[in-house]
DNA sequence: GTCTATATGTGGATAGAC
DNA sequence: GTCTATCCACATATAGAC
């Protein structure tokens, strides 16, 4: 199997002001942690100081969470589309679903790097405003294994997949995928890497779920 | 497929003083990541205060690392014999390291939770020590890939496996297997879930490899 | 061996000049 | 809109009592 293209994607709906903060503030999380990682940080990667930061956002927690959401968003923008188009039978749309998120964790690699390591944190500061936004980040994030969870149902009921609990069967998926972010180096892949990558991720995964591999 | 128990593993060498620190500092750190983890949370977590800590331990980095060479080190330790074990052909071996792998994840799931951030990390702090042994554990945890990766590669050879990058292909397994310990919940979890989970994760992975899925 | 100070550095956030 | 200067809280690590 191969095709499936999101290179052109990465929809950009903040003000410019933002944006470049937001990118930033991705990359320098990236490399730190949420903690580890001052405001200094952030703004000494855009050529800046602190003082540009806190113009735009009222605390690191926010931007934080900026950057979070954005990179939810842009899974389930790429993600549902596949997953309501009937006309294409389970296997091949839960394949495309995998290949499509494999490409986001490679071209939009320090957004998806950060936003996997929110989901893991359970509280984020004192703030209960802050606390809110990161339960939604949560739902974003249970809503978006559903998509997978219903198509593994449909291709079981197909006869298609293995008898599997379809929730259990998304942790395994969604957790070679999400791995690709934390070992992945988006200065070395090309373009023809990464469609490798997707392709043996997909394939694998298909695999590991298809009915009486032998 | 079913089989295969290391519920009794857990070894320990360490000694009694510095084990209830490592016990009382992996719940810590687990909850909050390296840097948001303060010496106090960990005192705290054994009812004792910092005090008691650095008689112990230099710094933080120290317990951090004692934590998560311990970690890879029980990796080490149950999945090297099965590797090695060449009565078995090599897809029961892959099948019983996968396994096996999976149950640390839940059954040790502080060690394995923080030993995993830590290969992600790639600086600690300023002290030279400290780096030199942060790349003496990615030096393990690459060998312990090499270990999965020559299965695959004999499977492959055998014809059982597909013609996979046998390297390329240790990253969706061993990614969906350290994904445990990220969602696992110690607290819920009792023997049958966990060797119900190992199953599938294990049926995921044989499934993924072999040849000639239909 | 374990505790209570405390010295010291650093980082989030604010005020206000330009 | 972007900067510098500064306040204040907190965390690592040490000193020294018990």
């Amino acid at each position: 199997m191969s095709g499936d293209d999101n290179e052109a994607a990465a929809v950009r709906t903040t003000a410019p002001g933002r944006r470049d903060i937001l990118e930033a503030a991705a990359t320098a999380f990236t490399r730190g942690g949420y903690t580890a990682t001052t405001i200094d940080d952030i703004a000494r990667e855009m050529g800046a100081t602190k003082g540009r930061v806190y113009h735009y956002y009222r605390a690191k927690a926010d931007v934080f969470l900026d950057i979070v959401t954005t990179g939810m968003q842009e899974l389930i923008d790429g993600v549902q589309p596949i997953a309501g188009n009937t006309d294409l039978d389970p296997a091949t749309r839960l394949w495309r679903m995998a290949h499509h998120h494999a490409g986001l964790m490679m071209t939009r690699n320090s957004f998806q790097r950060v936003a996997m390591r929110a989901v893991e944190m359970r509280r984020l500061g004192e703030a209960p405003a802050q606390q809110q936004a990161l339960e939604t980040v949560v739902a974003m994030r249970d809503r978006y294994e559903q998509l997978f969870a219903d198509v593994i149902d449909e291709g079981r009921q197909a006869g298609v997949f293995r008898d599997v609990d379809s929730r259990l069967a998304t942790k395994p998926l969604l957790g070679a995928l999400n791995w690709i972010s934390l070992w992945y180096d988006p200065q070395r892949g090309d373009y023809n890497t990464r469609q490798r990558v997707a392709d043996e991720y997909a394939d694998f995964i298909l695999g590991g779920l298809r009915r009486s591999p032998r």
